[in-house]
DNA sequence: ATAATATAGTTTCATATGAAACTATTTTCA
DNA sequence: TGAAAATAGTTTCATATGAAACTATATTAT
């Protein structure tokens, strides 16, 4: 047999695809719910969660916490304080950043989503037996670990 | 109990969100990978996916088949066209819409590509036992389904 | 100390994206 | 028929995104 025996590939079975297309429904599913219920985009609702979920963190804490990057977390935060969801409280020990805090009202909304997040996973998982979850679990974990993994050897060699 | 007794939801364990980190990192090994060996993009790359997979299509036929929209498969097909990797044919049916197929040099891109990602694939369930990849392929399924479903219902209710 | 370098976060700029408008056909139905 | 509606695909326009430049502060090395 050939090297290339089996020249096609099937789209729909690639995994890489087959992910993709998960994710982005999922996403888009939340981000609309989140869009007009909240007001938010995904990406506040990350920040807002982490600072929820930690406590006064600074910027670069929460690009580290939620895999966005510096500049998704600058503007993100931005728009929280504009909406009052979050506010900053100068670092003493180091003036060029400062700690992001949940505000009252921040706090309020987020009481208010995370029900709703709870609800939508969910349903996503409705009816799988705890086992199933466990190994969903376990293989969303090894999946990331090795995709980490593949992505620093991809420019290291 | 109250029924807030838990108001702190753990972003990493959040299924949405592994899902969006997961997928994420994968798409973006893969879009380097294709675009510094390829000169391609991911959309780029599905429509010559699919066109290889099924022969001559529709733009609406890829769009199905991809996920896209048929404003991103309008400009892949373009920029796929300028690259010399597909061309159109004037359908006689349908003045409108033309089909897409493969020329030589895109069958050649297109064979050169396919070993490159199903070795990613396979890197990535290195290990996996037969057992493990079906359990994978059904959980992908499942959520997929649950996620269209849930999808439809948002804007329904 | 103080000049050079590094770091945190923001802004700028060039590109990517998707919704809506648009063009060119085809289909419907009066 | 032929006018109205629908459909396929492209273009336009407004917004989202991320890389690079930038500002302000902190750290390092002489």
């Amino acid at each position: 047999m050939s090297p290339d025996a089996n020249p096609i590939l099937r789209l729909q079975g690639f995994l890489p695809y087959r992910l993709s297309i998960l994710s982005n429904r999922v996403s888009g599913t939340i981000a609309r719910m989140y869009a007009r219920d909240f007001g938010l985009t995904i990406w506040q609702w990350r920040v807002l969660a982490v600072v929820a979920e930690h406590g006064a963190l600074r910027a670069s804490d929460i690009a580290e916490r939620t895999a966005m990057d510096k500049v998704a977390v600058s503007r993100a935060v931005a728009r929280l304080i504009e909406k009052g969801h979050v506010k900053r409280l100068a670092s003493a020990r180091d003036g060029r950043s400062s700690q992001v805090t949940l505000t009252r009202k921040g706090r309020k909304v987020y009481d208010r989503i995370v029900p709703r997040a709870r609800a939508y996973e969910e349903q996503l998982l409705e009816g799988f037996s705890e086992g199933q979850r466990a190994v969903l679990d376990d293989l969303m974990s090894t999946l990331l670990a090795r995709a980490r993994q593949l992505d620093d050897k991809l420019d290291g060699k």
